[in-house]
DNA sequence: GCCAAAAGTTAGGTCACACTAACTTATTTT
DNA sequence: AAAATAAGTTAGTGTGACCTAACTTTTGGC
C-alpha cells in the first residue's frame, strides 16, 4: 500500500498520480487537451518527468495520450480528478468552518489530505457543515456522483468601468494574496463596484463597502465576478 | 516532497520511516529494544525489508542499531514516535467525538491521515474537542511537548476471580473485536467484577453493569483494567 | 559445549517517481 | 521552404521502499 490509498470500488491511486489528475482537469476544465509543459509546470516537476507518467496513466485508462501532442482525460480520469476536487474543497471548507482554519492556509494543508481522507471522512465532514456548495474561496464543489457548476465567470480585470458585480471567486493558491484580498474585504459574495479603470494595464478602481481604493491588473485578474445589472450610470 | 511532510522546526519524515518509528516504540514501550521480526510482523512486511531500512534509520540519528540484535529509538526516535502517536490519537478522538465516527473505523482512517495532518490541524482538533487526554479505545494521547502516561495496567485476563475494575482501554486495530466488545458494553469507563474463571484458560464469567456473561482469555487479554478495592468478598 | 532451529542479514531484483542530457518533432519566423 | 525556436520525448540515473533466495549469526535444547 504504502502511499496509495484503497477505497471501495475503484482502484486506489496515489498522491503523485491524485495529483496529475487534478492539473490535468484544471487545464482542459475537463474536456480540452493539456499540454505536457503546462502539467509540468503546475506540478513543479520537469517536462521529462511528465512524459513517463502521462504514458503509464494512459495505460492504466485514466487518460487518452497521443505522441507529440496533449492529453486528454478519459470518462474514468475525468470522474478521479473530481472525486479529488470534491476531497480537497470540502475538507477546505471544513477545516475553515468547522476548525476556524485561516481562509490563506486551508489550500496548502488540503492539499496534502486530500490523498489520505476517505471518501466516508469527506461525506461526514461535508454533512457536518451542512453540505457546501463552495469551498472558501468560492470555488464548486464537485457532487458525489461526479458534477460540478463549469459556469465560466468574468475576471475583475475584464469588467468595464461602471460595472458592478459579486465576487464569487478567488485564486486559492497564494496565501499572501489571499491574507491582501480579505484585507480589502475582496472576498465571495461581497459586492464590488469598478469606479475606473487607467489605461495600458493600470490600476483599476474599485469600491467595496463603502471604502474605494485601487487594485493591480495582476490582482484582478485572480478575482471572478458575477456581473449584475448596471444601474449605476457613469457619473462618477 | 512526494510522501514526504514537511513542518516546521524538524526535517519531515515520510509516512513507512513514521510507522517504523511507530512500530518500535509500541514494541519497547519508548526504552525496551525491538527485534526484526517483530518489527517486520507488526508491519506486515518481510523481515528482510527492515533490515535495510533499519540501517538508514540508524544513519539519520533515530534509532541506535547493532547488527543482528535488536533496535533502541534515541531521543530524537522517541520523540518523532511521541509525535506521530499524539497525531493518531488526537485524530481518533476528533474522528469519533466530532464527526460521530464509529470507535471500530477510526484506527484505520486515522492511520493515513496521522501522515498527512500538520501540527496545527492536530492542536486545533485537539483544542475544539476540549483537550482529550485518552482516544476512544482509552489510550493515553502524548502531549504536545512529548510525555505520555506510560502506566502499565493489569488485563482481564489475569485479574483474580472476586476482584473489580474499571476499563482502561482495549486494544484498538481489530475492527470486529471492537464491535463486540461494544455490544458487550465493554468500553473505557465500565465498572466490571470478575465473577469466576474456568481453570485451564477456560472462559471469564464477567459481571458488567447488571448483565452476566462470559468471554474467552484471548479477548480478556485485550481490555486493561484499572484494579478496584475488592469489598464484595469471594463468596460468589 | 555442540548442533539444529530461529533470527537476522546480504545480494540482487522490481516498481513508482523523480532527475539531467541529448535527441526528435512541431511551430513560427523570415 | 529553410532555419530558428519551442515543445516534447528517449536514454540513462538515482532514491525510497519493498520483494525473494541464499547465507550467517545467535540461541536454546540436550
Amino acid at each position: 500500500m504504502s502511499t496509495a490509498r484503497q477505497e471501495s470500488g475503484t482502484e486506489m491511486l496515489t498522491a503523485p498520480v491524485e495529483d496529475y489528475l487534478k492539473a490535468i482537469y484544471a487545464i482542459g476544465k475537463g474536456s480540452g487537451p493539456a499540454a505536457t509543459n503546462e502539467i509540468a509546470q503546475r506540478l513543479a516537476i520537469a517536462p521529462a518527468s511528465v512524459s513517463g507518467m502521462v504514458r503509464r496513466l494512459a495505460d492504466q485508462g485514466l487518460l487518452a495520450y497521443e505522441r507529440y501532442h496533449g492529453v486528454k482525460l478519459t470518462e474514468s480520469g475525468r470522474r478521479a480528478a473530481l472525486r479529488t476536487l470534491r476531497r480537497h474543497r470540502v475538507i477546505e471548507a471544513y477545516l475553515s468552518r468547522a476548525l476556524g482554519y485561516p481562509w490563506d492556509r486551508v489550500h496548502y494543508e488540503a492539499e496534502r489530505l486530500e490523498h489520505a481522507a476517505s471518501d466516508e471522512l469527506v461525506d461526514r465532514m461535508a454533512a457536518t457543515i451542512g453540505e457546501p456548495e463552495v469551498d472558501p474561496h468560492g470555488a464548486p464543489i464537485p457532487t458525489r456522483d461526479g458534477s460540478v457548476d463549469e459556469t465560466e465567470y468574468t475576471s475583475l480585470a475584464q469588467l468595464a468601468a461602471g460595472t458592478a458585480g459579486v465576487v464569487v471567486r478567488v485564486s486559492d493558491e497564494d496565501p499572501e494574496m489571499l491574507r491582501y484580498l480579505a484585507e480589502l474585504s475582496i472576498v465571495p459574495g461581497k459586492k464590488i463596484t469598478v469606479k475606473s479603470r487607467a489605461p495600458y494595464d493600470g490600476p483599476i478602481t474599485l469600491s467595496v463597502g463603502r471604502q474605494e481604493f485601487s487594485i493591480g491588473p495582476a490582482l484582478a485578474a485572480n478575482v471572478l465576478i458575477a456581473p449584475l445589472a448596471d444601474r449605476g450610470g457613469r457619473r462618477g
